[in-house]
DNA sequence: TCCCAGGCTCTCT
DNA sequence: AGAGAGCATGGG
């Protein structure tokens, strides 16, 4: 399926390069093959355009995952006054955070404990490889059904370390009901952190990234050590209004900068 | 080679 | 409750 998707204050290089997904190859400055969940597409920013080819799915579950009917004009308006933010936003403020499937974001971000982002994609590329259903481009990410019944041995070509044992724990708990990801799309804030923290390997930086990525939870402010870093660094004496207008939002765009030296 | 990575768990005060 | 070691593995 192809078809094209006019935009506003996004970036779909940005975006993807910010850490928060781990399944796109880059095939050029402006060209990215994506993987999202079950589907596909080969998608090429022009200017304020997005040409989508080979789309496994059509144009509603792109605008909703790239989030491209989001507020991010007022998001950027409400940064002003913060010299640092304002800094980040002049370089990555076309960032939008994504939509991700909940499970996806889980095993993801299980093995991005200390992690370096090459290696996450690579053990995610093997993961989808050897348990996910073949698609016409590649893989699909494995359903918590497709990883129900697997052994740590069986994750072992994972090359995952002491991580598999996380996964297989967020499989045991998922599949049984005992955390039910589509609730907590439901749940308050407090709540929903403390159904996630049920699981083996799930602290609150990671819980803090399958809220803000996965369920739109624009309220956290996921620290890791770059953000850590940051903070250090420009906010000693507490976050800025500024930060706390759109916590999330702003800990993206403040990441990636930190991450790229711009900040 | 050596340090570090989108942290967390466990243990010891 | 707060600090620190240990963790598997490989990227740079």
């Amino acid at each position: 399926m192809n078809f094209k998707i006019e935009v506003k204050n996004f970036s779909l290089r940005q975006t993807l390069l910010s850490g928060q997904c781990f399944r796109f190859y880059e095939v050029s400055q402006h060209c990215f093959r994506v993987f999202a969940y079950n589907n596909f597409a080969e998608i090429i920013q022009e200017g304020d355009v997005l040409n989508f080819t080979d789309s496994s799915c059509d144009s509603s579950f792109w605008v909703n995952y790239f989030d491209l009917n989001g507020s991010y004009a007022s998001y950027l308006f409400g940064f002003k006054g913060d010299l640092i933010l304002e800094k980040a936003a002049s370089f990555c403020g076309n960032i939008h955070i994504l939509n991700q499937h909940p499970f996806e974001v889980l095993i993801s971000f299980l093995l991005s404990s200390n992690n370096n982002i090459s290696r996450i994609k690579k053990i995610i590329s093997v993961l989808c490889e050897n348990f996910g259903s073949r698609l016409d481009f590649g893989f699909a990410f494995p359903t918590v059904e497709q990883l129900k019944g697997c052994s740590l041995y069986d994750f072992e070509v994972l090359r995952a370390g002491f991580r598999s044992k996380y996964i297989l724990d967020a499989v045991l708990k998922v599949s049984s009901g005992e955390v039910d990801l589509q609730a907590i799309q439901n749940f308050s804030l407090s709540k929903a952190k403390e159904e996630l923290l049920k699981i083996r390997g799930v602290g609150s930086k990671i819980a803090d990234c399958v809220l803000l990525f996965a369920y739109h939870r624009f309220e956290v402010f996921p620290v890791d050590v770059w953000i850590k870093r940051v903070v250090e660094k420009y906010y000693g004496s507490g976050l800025s209004r500024q930060i706390l207008s759109c916590p999330g939002f702003a800990q993206q765009i403040l990441y990636h900068s930190m991450r790229k030296g711009l900040i």
